[in-house]
DNA sequence: ACAAGTCTGTTGTTTTTACAACGGAAATGA
DNA sequence: TCATTTCCGTTGTAAAAACAACAGACTTGT
């Protein structure tokens, strides 16, 4: 466990605390460690859960897979960030999802009642995480609301529009790697694979972009 | 202000508190009121907002219109219910929606900063309205993800069943209203309002629902 | 190095949706 | 009350997506 404080420091939800300051929380917050390798489920639609959990190492797919087999990919999961946020509450019945291991994936899990009511030995800087977890929660919403605008486009070509020019802007840079494969960016978006491909392969025959495997350059065109 | 003192005790995020120690709170929380007629933005996108906001009266959409008029309904607003919470953390960036009353509505404006950081006179029931407000962001966090799976769905069809018989579920019923009528569905849905209409009809013909404005029935073989 | 498996693009067919246009019913407002 | 507007269902056509099937490039594991 130790070995992911200096991991733990750099997440938002330790941002602001020293090194030495997080050790002691871990056991203030009953920090438990999990290792998953890729394939395995983290969690599974239908369970139940009290714990936040922040991904140590690896790569998740928060994603759900219906009757006739669909697969959508809610959202990602990268080393650093938080899940499982929209479970704190008491009453908030059972997981939607399931959350898959896309990697070999280390996961920490951290009792929520723990943040959210005051801690009892009052460590040092447990208002400074209440407030992180705050914002990372009040983020993860818009992230989820940007997401609701790519999927409320009509057509795939405006979706992938969407979805690109939004990525192009987080890197700050028209040239950028996504983090998924075809079909999985085709189950994040929703569509089909090999229409998306199709259009894609369009868009790039009518010069609006570039790609290689999952490398993408938007050209000025390209406008959100 | 002090007339809506009854209906924010309530709200969610008061949960918990007195009537009088609302009143208290509503100084601490330095509460602006306002009122919009119907048709009016609370809110538009590209504007910044550093409040959180409770409908006292009325009804919003948090809505969305892109270049070609598309309009994308992301979340109903009813009274008593709070928002704008995306938007909490300082760093939030510019609103992505607007905000509109789709009925005369009142509106109670609070300071975020003033919540979400210890207050300075320690009013007896701060605590706990950061706790209703961890559980109500979470809880909104988990009906985007909802919305997310109608969304997610490939055809009309089955967007209408996964919208329809959540509706079903959240009211115990197979028998209920909807808040939207046949335009304001499609926009939340993202659809064409011709199509689904002539899809819901099908679906009637077929004998797996009934309607009759914005009253549906939904029979068993309708199943999620 | 080779076999098996995965990933991606491509194509043709079928199904579904978007779009436009219209008429009747219902609601609204002067 | 009457005129106007909004709402909803209906239809036909054009456009788009889903689906199925396949082939070549690339990976992976032995």
């Amino acid at each position: 466990m130790k070995k992911y404080i200096p991991i733990l420091k750099r997440t938002q939800l330790f941002s602001g605390v020293g090194e030495e300051d997080v050790g002691a929380m871990l056991g203030c917050l009953q920090a438990r460690l999990c290792e998953y390798k890729k394939g395995e489920y983290v969690l599974r639609q239908g369970e139940h859960t009290d714990t936040l959990m922040v991904l140590a190492e690896g790569k998740l797919h928060i994603q759900r897979d219906d009757y006739w087999g669909n697969r959508s990919i809610i959202n990602m999961v990268s080393a650093g960030e938080m899940f499982g946020e929209a479970y704190v509450a008491p009453e908030s019945g059972a997981l939607m999802n399931d959350v898959l291991a896309v990697e070999d994936s280390t996961v920490i899990f951290f009792d929520v009642k723990r943040i959210i009511t005051v801690c009892p030995t009052a460590c040092r800087f447990h208002s400074a995480v209440v407030q992180n977890l705050f914002f990372a929660i009040s983020e993860k919403n818009r992230r989820l609301v940007q997401k609701l605008t790519f999927m409320s486009k009509r057509s795939t070509r405006e979706k992938l529009i969407a979805y690109l020019s939004e990525e192009a802007n987080r890197h700050n840079s028209n040239e950028f790697s996504i983090p998924f494969n075809r079909q999985q960016l085709a189950d994040y978006l929703s569509v089909d694979r090999s229409a998306m491909s199709n259009e894609l392969c369009k868009m790039r025959d009518e010069g609006m972009l570039e790609f290689e495997k999952n490398r993408f350059i938007l050209h000025d065109d390209v406008t959100v």
